[in-house]
RNA sequence: AACACGCACCGCUCUGCCGCCUUUCGGGGAGGAAAGUCCGGACAACGCAGAGCGCCGCACCACCUAACGGGUGGGGCCUGUUUCGGGCAACCGGGGCGGGUACAGAAAGGGUCACAGAAAAUUACCGCCUUCGUUUUGGCGGAGGUAAGGGUGAAAAUGUGCGGUAAGAGCGCACAGCCUCCCGGCGCAAUCCGGGACGCGGACAAACCUUGCGGGUUGAAAUGCCAUGUACACCUCGUCUUGCCCGGUUCGCCGGGCGACGCCUGCUGCUCGCGGGCGACACGAGGGGGGUAGGCAGCGCAAACGCCGGUCGGCGACGAUCGGCGUCAGAUAAAUGGCAGAGCCUCCCGGGCAACCGGGAGCGACAGAAUCCGGCUUACAGGUGCGUGUUUUUU
RNA sequence: UGGCCCGUGGUGUAACGGUAGCACAGCAGAUUUUGGUUCUGUUUGUCAGGGUUCGAAUCCUUGCGGGCCAA
């Protein structure tokens, strides 16, 4: 059985650690989900990895909306995180998920864009470990 | 029964699995609007000798409230409808049932009132009247009086009648209307009713203003503490005085106190006034720059509040009291959710006299606490109760 | 969270409470072989609702939208 809890370590809380992620992080899109990323040394941080999500006001003007893609975004996190574990092996991670729809999707649909971002992750941090450190 | 309106209330429920925040480890975990931020308070920091000016808010009366621009009751004004009375009619007056109302003062002062109109507030264009001059008896010109009549306009100098007059005029009188004041009566009062006196004055204060009342300023990013970290680096401005007294003295002066002068600064809008600091190689004030971007308290447990029921007072808002129950979210890139199933609700289709049955549709309205309360305003699928009105059916 | 300010054609901007202008853009026509320039004509607007007033872009109020400032 995977563990499926979501603690306040893996939560990306410090404003630093984010503006750090705007500046120097990499990014792809996994409809509906744009994902950034940044690989942090293992002495900054608890968890394997310190996510964030966000639903832009531009597209979903009350705050009950933004609330609800946001909870979705963070439940489909939640129940796959464990497979993004393995890919990392080892490795510390800071990201974000930033819904991109203009829409409500419905829950199926955002899981199935998670997963997607899962599948694309290992031929970016396989670039990114065989570069001489 | 259906529909419409008004008021009040509710505003999805349950089960399983996987999760989140909080906790005293038992438990607890979004709303009627949590929203807009339109008002009022609590709380906190700073300020507070005093006076004047300014600024902002409120504005019929009484009451409720911690307070309010909120609420309740009452009054005035405007208005719809109906009925009764008067009238040829237009319309006027009384009553019933509603609706609206930011409703102090225009008789303190200045200001504005487009276009039209003679005139928009000490009004003479036409007209009317008196008189003088001139002339060809019509007429023309001058001086003066006059607001009864006249087109206009949103608004025209109180209306009708009689008297009066050269013509007229509230110029006088009668009745009516209005304003201010006085007296009497119901009422706490606004006000209403009756009587009397002075008077006749267009509107606008939701423009200036006046009067009365209230308001210190800033707000939880307030504020206090801990940790981390950095730069008496930079710029601007001011000050190099002076009288008296005391003490010391190498007789040059030095130190201290009080005052004057100058500068800076505070009294968070300004002035007077009052206070604080400094007066020389350092000090003061201001500007600007750098660092931190973490945590704790504030933060929801109290002589308090809420809910339910009863009693009492009040027309009512509400208050007093008794009993029972409860402690009711405290997050911080910000918890209160996801999936599955069942029920409930609404709509559609089919069947049935009907209750209802079967199938399908609706991510099930508006919407997410951020210091906390009391209001106001705005958004809202559907449902419940009460009241009123209309229509249909039955008795 | 608290406070402050602003909404006028497609764009930028005027208007003591009294007929909503101006410039550019758009459209049509003229000039030109055509286009441009130039000239003439013309369309489109006071953010929305309510109130005060004879009359509102202006005054008041409620809502909507946008912007700014604060450890």
């Amino acid at each position: 059985m995977p563990d499926f809890s979501f603690t306040r370590q893996e939560r990306l809380k410090s404003r630093t650690l984010l503006s750090r992620l705007f500046k120097e992080g990499h990014s792809f899109v996994a409809y509906p989900i744009r994902v950034a990323w940044l690989e942090l040394p293992a002495s900054e941080t608890f968890a394997p990895v310190q996510v964030v999500v966000s639903a832009p006001k531009r597209h979903f003007k009350t705050a009950v909306a933004r609330n609800l893609l946001k909870r979705r975004i963070r439940e489909a996190y939640r129940l796959h995180k464990h497979e993004l574990y393995e890919k990392l092996a080892g490795r510390r991670v800071a990201l974000m998920l930033m819904y991109l729809g203009k829409e409500e999707l419905p829950f199926a649909e955002i899981e199935a864009g998670v997963l997607k971002m899962i599948r694309k992750w290992p031929e970016q941090s396989a670039e990114k470990q065989n570069e001489p450190s």
